[in-house]
DNA sequence: CCTTAGATTGACTTTTACGTAAATCAGTAA
DNA sequence: TTACTGATTTACGTAAAAGTCAATCTAAGG
């Protein structure tokens, strides 16, 4: 927390589709889905700031391609209770293959860039050859 | 090229299907969206070296979660014939966009990276708690 | 010639991830 | 009270990205 950051308990469902430019149909679809599980006052959803933290990995995996399911699987490998040993051990296992899945992204990032920049030195030289300054 | 890359002239349907793991319905698929058009002898379908590093580019663009639509884009970028100033500056602009999201994906790997981290570290202090030598 | 294996086209189906609309309820301002 | 503003539930719809199935074709081997 810093120094400005207001500190909320709750945020009603609007203001979570605002901020992060989503639907309520995709929070409460997130929700059938046991992404999210916010408390009640009355029948309106109440949204603490751990489910706003939430949320933003939530959205964080879809920008990298995961599917519902994989999020899902992501959060609940956060939120799993400490366990037996073997547990522990297939815990960490699971880490280790969605690391993996991770350096992959990221080879696939590092690998189109170079394209990108290839690209756009073509552009360049083109600009050049039409004599243009920069 | 290297030494002992076999360099073949054309590939079959099957043959990139078992190499990259994605179903010959996939690659129809994709050729009826305009990602590929290869040659054909007959009716048959024959992939050259440049179409299966065009399935590379796909895929890899499908790993980090963008959809058809965003990998055509892409393709027809790095395709893009010379054109005059105009184009070439708004190529040069779609560039940047893409380069932007792609940063966006680089610092949400980072971030989930530090989250296993984090999840990995708990498991270890809870197998020490545990009296597990590591 | 017959068959078998691999391709092709076309059509229909499925899954995922929501969109959209209708009916209902609850608080609140006029 | 009325009327408006937001929220909720339920249900049906839809776009994207393939999966699946059937019918057909074709080349090669025995």
């Amino acid at each position: 927390m810093h120094i400005g950051d207001e500190m909320r308990e709750f945020y009603t469902i609007t203001e979570l589709t605002r901020e992060f430019g989503v639907s309520t149909r995709t929070l409460r679809f997130y929700e059938d889905e046991g992404l999210f599980n916010p408390t009640r006052r009355g029948r309106t959803r109440l949204y603490r700031p751990s489910d706003r933290e939430l949320l933003k990995q939530i959205l964080r995996g879809k920008r990298l391609g995961f599917s519902i399911a994989e999020i899902r699987e992501i959060i609940e490998m956060y939120k799993a209770p400490p366990g037996a040993e073997g547990q522990m051990r297939l815990l960490i296992e699971k880490i280790a293959e969605k690391r993996a899945q991770l350096e992959q992204k990221r080879k696939d990032i590092e690998e189109s860039m170079s394209e990108l920049d290839a690209a756009e030195e073509n552009c360049f030289e083109r600009l050049a050859e039409l004599g243009v300054s920069q």
